[in-house]
DNA sequence: AATGAGAGTTGGAACGTTCTAATTCAATCG
DNA sequence: CGATTGAATTAGAACGTTCCAACTCTCATT
């Protein structure tokens, strides 16, 4: 069983493969009566488009990239529903991909998704990417836009969320509620997202007059049992911690699993407030106070930025930043723990 | 800048298309030194190689589809996952789509998925999909596997986890803690999931003698709030339920929530078992006992499946059953609350 | 009646590959 | 020494679309 073509369905409809193809692409050029016969032609012959063969045609693809470093991680699951939405609203698909933070695996999907010509790419880069993995983009001229990561050096467009901002709100938080030894745990220096959360910290400190103990900033993996292992190192110092803001939620949620193991509680005698306002945040006991981010939103305004280089045909490198902002619960002891309820 | 293609390689390699095309599928009819000047002026010149056109000439493309019902949620993220890494790892790169449910966008997105000319298909489908929304796919010989959702009526492979033991499980194990008014609740009772879940409910308690009364069974959306509604019915009743299964994770943590509303905890004085085992699961206070389903496996299964159709070229409408086993923990009352820690 | 304009339609050359069949060339054989 | 083989290479026709330029009408204008 042949696959039915334009030219059958030209054919049938009783017209030239041409006038199939307007008809395809909706051209007001042809005669309503023909559009309707050819209509009802691919109906009838059950035809169904090849993007494949347009594509070759007419260099502009509809398929577009999202690379994603860890799909499985709830925020990034969300970031990329934000980006397809708006990509398939606007007729485009989208091809995924999940790096699981490997530079290897990272450049080896991108290399397939050159072949498949995309026609824009999102990129939440892996940990270590070095801005010449994405030089191929740039020399073919596909828009290329980075969704929560910056690279260094890199002059590509991009959408983080307000991560110093959101560092300094928390961390004025915790000092109006009496912390002093405020400690910033969780992440690597070579991420930006922790660089630029651990600036906002220091700078709240600073402005203050709280001084800034190098031993009270302890890097980790961005894990459960990353937040355990550092929450630990600032319990464990000579003059320790009485408060941590944390690199994101799943550090938090690792942080105050360890006040436990230590006999503390975070909001009772332990301030912990986390990063990116995951869904379980409300739902945890304590429920915790987090620097809200909306992932979503952040996807979406990557599709749309990519859609609008993909439109004008001319790349930019606009950085966008999203705003944030602290929502209030338990963890950091600000309010009475409620029955479940989020109070924000 | 024109775009560089085999037939540049050619001339710069002093060789014919042919010979190039020949090189890039790793043929061992080539000269190795011939092979190695292609390779040198495909590097030279930065070519890449044009997916598109090669799947124009050999109709097997190598992009798959990949249709999620609900991708924001973690257990989907984690099959999405499963499934990708498969793919991946046999070349394939993989499209994916979010349905949040909806028959209509899910159509829409076939209907794209299909001009694309993906060579497989692994869909969760949304609720109320009807067999003929694949016909499609099958009329034009192409691989569907449904993962995780069977679709009734429809000949179709898919791998679903073996819904019907796990209830069975999970309720033999809140008889043989005592409790005799169980409840089912959560889902609706048009997906499968559910259908198959309540069957091991009905089983299990007839097993034990334990009369099924369909007082005691309650359908709600699959959500928080859906679980707070429902076990509020079930507490409702003149002779109220002092356990309950309920559909899945999400609809237990609001089960559970909900009945602190009414002064019951769960793991005290009343008896809850989930379903899915998400991450959130043991992390929980009081930790959830539930059925644990392998989302990232069904996933990797599924992927299997459908390469085992694609690679020989012929459909089967295996249905696969993964095994699922009861992971007890504190929500049922079987253990006393350790500090966070998981008791399996 | 000849001309021009505009609307609608069309033929054919691309697009970048793969694949078949054919060609070249050297080595081996009778 | 011509014929046969086999390995390496190649020309050219697909694949299913788009797009340009050209064509055919019809109708209004001169």
């Amino acid at each position: 069983m042949r696959k039915v073509t334009i030219i059958d369905v030209a054919r049938t409809a009783g017209v030239s493969k041409s006038t199939v193809s307007l008809v395809l692409q909706g051209s007001p050029r042809v005669r309503p009566a023909t559009a309707e016969k050819v209509r009802a032609a691919i109906h009838r012959l059950g035809y169904v488009y090849n993007r494949g063969a347009a594509n070759l045609r007419s260099a502009h693809s509809n398929v577009v990239g999202m690379v994603i470093n860890d799909l499985a991680n709830p925020f990034f699951a969300e970031l990329a529903v934000g980006i397809e939405s708006v990509f398939r609203a606007s007729g485009l698909v989208s091809l995924i991909a999940h790096t699981a933070e490997s530079p290897n695996r990272q450049a080896d999907v991108l290399k397939a998704m050159r072949e498949q010509a995309v026609c824009g790419l999102i990129i939440c880069p892996a940990r270590g990417t070095d801005a010449s993995a994405l030089s191929g983009f740039a020399h073919a001229g596909t828009p290329v836009v980075l969704a929560m990561r910056r690279i260094p050096g890199s002059r590509l467009a991009s959408v983080v969320p307000d991560n110093a901002r959101g560092a300094v709100e928390a961390v004025r938080h915790l000092l109006s509620l009496g912390h002093r030894r405020i400690a910033f745990v969780g992440g690597h220096d070579d991420m930006s997202a922790q660089r630029d959360r651990c600036r906002g910290y220091a700078n709240a400190l600073a402005e203050a007059g709280v001084p800034v103990d190098p031993a009270l900033i302890v890097e980790s993996p961005p894990t459960r049992d990353g937040g355990i292992a550092a929450i630990g190192a600032v319990l464990a110092l000579d003059d320790p911690a009485d408060a941590a803001l944390c690199f994101n939620d799943v550090v938090a949620f690792g942080a105050m699993l360890g006040l436990r193991h230590h006999g503390r509680e975070a909001g009772r005698d332990f301030g912990i407030v986390g990063f990116d306002d995951v869904r379980e945040a409300g739902e945890h006991v304590p429920a915790l106070t987090t620097v809200a981010v909306d992932s979503a939103g952040i996807g979406a305004r990557a599709a749309q930025a990519a859609l609008r280089m993909i439109e004008s045909d001319r790349i930019s490198a606009e950085e966008q930043t999203t705003s944030v902002h602290l929502v209030v619960r338990e963890s950091c002891g600000a309010r009475t723990r409620g029955i479940g309820r989020e109070v924000a």
